[in-house]
RNA sequence: GCCGACCUAGCUCAACGGCAGAGCAACGGUAUCGUAAACCGUAGGUUGUGGGUUCAAGUCCCACGGUCGGCUCCA
């Protein structure tokens, strides 16, 4: 059998399982409103209208509900109805009727829905073929959510819940296993846990860097730093405070302002800087620029500050203020696409160096957004034809360009397969035009410049978060807050120890060492330097000081090798260079 | 913001509505040790905050805060 039929029916199987819970729903709670229940990626969900409240606490009942109506079903029957019938089944519940009208046409159209037992719903198809296929014990369900109806926020609030399904009992099983698995990589967890990061619930969503996170954080703006900077990338700092008619200028107010801390001085209203680019507008504009000058690329990665509702907030993916690694670049028309090559390779080279896996995703115009349809059209269809072009694949993300252009995404899944969108190339014809962005051409004539906004990690919060879960904490060498932990076995020792560690930090480069002094065993120190996941473990005892060498061994590995320390330095600073 | 859950010592967790406890970490001492936890002792708490019910609240109820899983939004 194929791949493609398998997941047809997983998803058949899915889909099934949705009609059962609707089916056990209402016969518990009469008088619930039924929407919609899909498929989905690990097994399924229904949503509903409660006439009063459920939580997780109902979900057993439910489910135990669903396994005794399953017995009594066999295949599904398809059902064809008018539009009229159709509605006259759901006559009390607007969400069906809704669907029906859609479907039908606006009534033109007969609908189809479909009958298992005594259980029928409005139904385009696509289940198993007789319900006995399916293995009561290989679904459960496990999460009952708010979610709006059609995916508005206009619209009222459903009760979603959330089903796991496979094929087996075994399958099923597995997923829970992995699912727990998952969490020893939170980041959430793991990130305080290795002392890279803290929160304080004074300052929900902004998170606090502690030393060894610091570190991290620097070496990636490091690392960040050289590659732009020999790419002529020329870095700027700007206020992080600027009056409203800059926000009102730019655009931002209208789209964003509410999302914005403001404050006010001397009656003046203030923006704390939620993005970059009007600074980076201001200062372009700061002096007449000449065709010579494009493309001008401006970088920056001041702090921003966004004021996301609290219930977005999550660790280090969704926070309230963070560091974008940014850039904007000045360019003619004719520039874009070699630009835009350029990007992509920098974007290339970074994922590469950590081994992530992402994929692009093409934005296209949101219903809020600036200018005429004309530009962005020319806009969206230019960042095909370079995607295309640069053969790299893409799925397009109908109304998710920025307000005021189209953009590609780089797109990166979490632990628990989330998808969160890290990097974004952004072409923008708008703010240019706002800003009155000009440039002097061969001719001697002014032409408005075009703008690409562009970060690689995207936020440093949000890739240093994808990092430690992607590395289960367990950072390559040339990004571990501490590198190399020398232990000595007993206090006898000390003093070779920090012999070891001053010829380390002889090697005229910047090795970051811990030295283990306290009287605790071998075995304990050990214990401690792999839980911190410190790469290198060097232990240093009688042997090693009469020999004057050191005993390695690698985190993860209990295997040891006892060699003399330039050898390894020279390890040590290969790999570092390598990235590896 | 909305729906749901959770919050006990620095961490991980216990405690039927009836005296708030353990292990680890911290601190003091003993042991000077060979590859994932030596031993003895000391200290540590307004049970997230504020109300309420009760003879009695960590436990029940309400509000607020924070966190997590979703929805919407977004880097």
């Amino acid at each position: 059998m194929s791949k493609v039929n398998d997941a047809n029916n997983l998803s058949n199987l899915r889909h099934s399982l949705a009609h059962l819970l609707a089916a056990a729903v209402v016969d518990l709670w009469p008088d619930t409103r039924r929407a919609i229940g899909p498929a989905i990626d690990d097994g399924f969900y229904f949503d509903f209208e409660f006439s009063e409240p459920i939580s997780e606490k109902d979900l057993p009942k439910i489910e135990k509900k669903m396994r005794q109506i399953l017995p009594t079903w066999d295949e599904f029957s398809r059902i064809e109805l008018s539009a009229t019938e159709a509605k006259n089944e759901h006559k009390n519940n607007p969400y069906k009727l809704e669907l029906i009208e859609q479907f039908s046409d606006g009534g033109r159209k007969k609908v189809t829905v479909y009958q298992s037992g005594k259980y029928r719903d409005l139904c385009r198809g696509g289940h198993v073929a007789s319900a006995k296929e399916i293995d009561p014990q290989s679904f459960k369900l496990h999460r009952v959510a708010g979610a709006y109806w059609r995916g508005s926020e206009k619209n009222p609030m459903l009760t979603r819940i959330y089903g796991l399904a496979f094929e087996t009992k075994k399958d099923l099983e597995d997923y829970l296993a992995l699912l727990a698995e998952a969490e020893k990589r939170d980041h959430k967890k793991l990130g305080p846990k290795l002392e890279l990061f803290m929160f304080h619930p004074t300052a929900p969503g902004m998170p606090y860097w502690l030393p060894k996170g610091v570190t991290v954080y620097n070496t990636l703006i490091k690392f960040w730093r050289e590659e732009h900077r020999a790419r002529g990338y020329q870095e700027i700092v700007s206020p992080l405070l600027n009056k409203k008619n800059l926000f009102v200028t730019s655009g931002h107010f209208e789209h964003f302002w509410q999302d914005m801390f403001t404050l006010k001085v001397e009656g003046e209203e203030y923006g704390l800087k939620a993005m970059n680019c009007p600074n980076a507008m201001i200062v372009f504009g700061s002096k007449s620029r000449s065709y010579r000058d494009l493309p001008l690329r401006f970088s920056d990665t001041d702090t921003l500050h966004r004021n996301e509702l609290s219930g977005t907030l999550n660790g280090l993916f969704r926070v309230r203020s963070f560091r974008q690694d940014d850039a904007h670049i000045f360019v003619t028309e004719e520039q874009i696409g070699q630009e835009y090559e350029r990007i992509f390779e920098i974007v290339d080279k970074f994922y590469s160096i950590f081994g992530l896996e992402y994929s692009f995703r093409l934005g296209t115009r949101p219903e809020k957004f600036l200018g005429d349809e004309k530009t962005w059209d020319l806009a969206e269809t230019t960042l095909q034809k370079i995607l295309k072009a640069g053969k790299h694949k893409f799925v397009i993300g109908e109304k998710e360009g920025a307000f005021y252009g189209p953009k590609v995404d780089i797109l990166m899944k979490d632990a628990l397969n989330r998808e969160w969108q890290m990097g974004t190339i952004q072409l923008d014809f708008q703010q240019p035009k706002r800003f009155k962005l000009e440039y002097i051409d061969q001719k001697g004539k002014k032409q408005t410049a075009v703008v690409i906004h562009r970060v690689i990690y995207g936020s440093l919060e949000r890739f240093i978060a994808i990092l430690i879960e992607h590395f289960a904490g367990a950072l390559p060498l040339w990004l571990s807050p501490v590198q190399v932990a020398v232990l000595p076995i007993s206090d006898k020792f000390n003093d070779y120890a920090k012999e070891v560690v001053s010829e380390l930090r002889n090697t005229n480069y910047e090795l970051r060492i811990e030295l283990d002094e306290r009287n605790e065993s071998i075995g304990k120190k050990i214990r401690e330097a792999e839980l911190q996941k410190i790469p290198y473990i060097l232990v240093v005892g009688e042997k090693e000081q009469s020999s004057r060498t050191i005993s390695v061994r690698q985190h993860g590995e209990s295997k040891q090798t006892q060699l003399p320390l330039p050898e390894l330095v020279k390890e040590l600073l290969e790999k570092i260079q390598k990235k590896n």
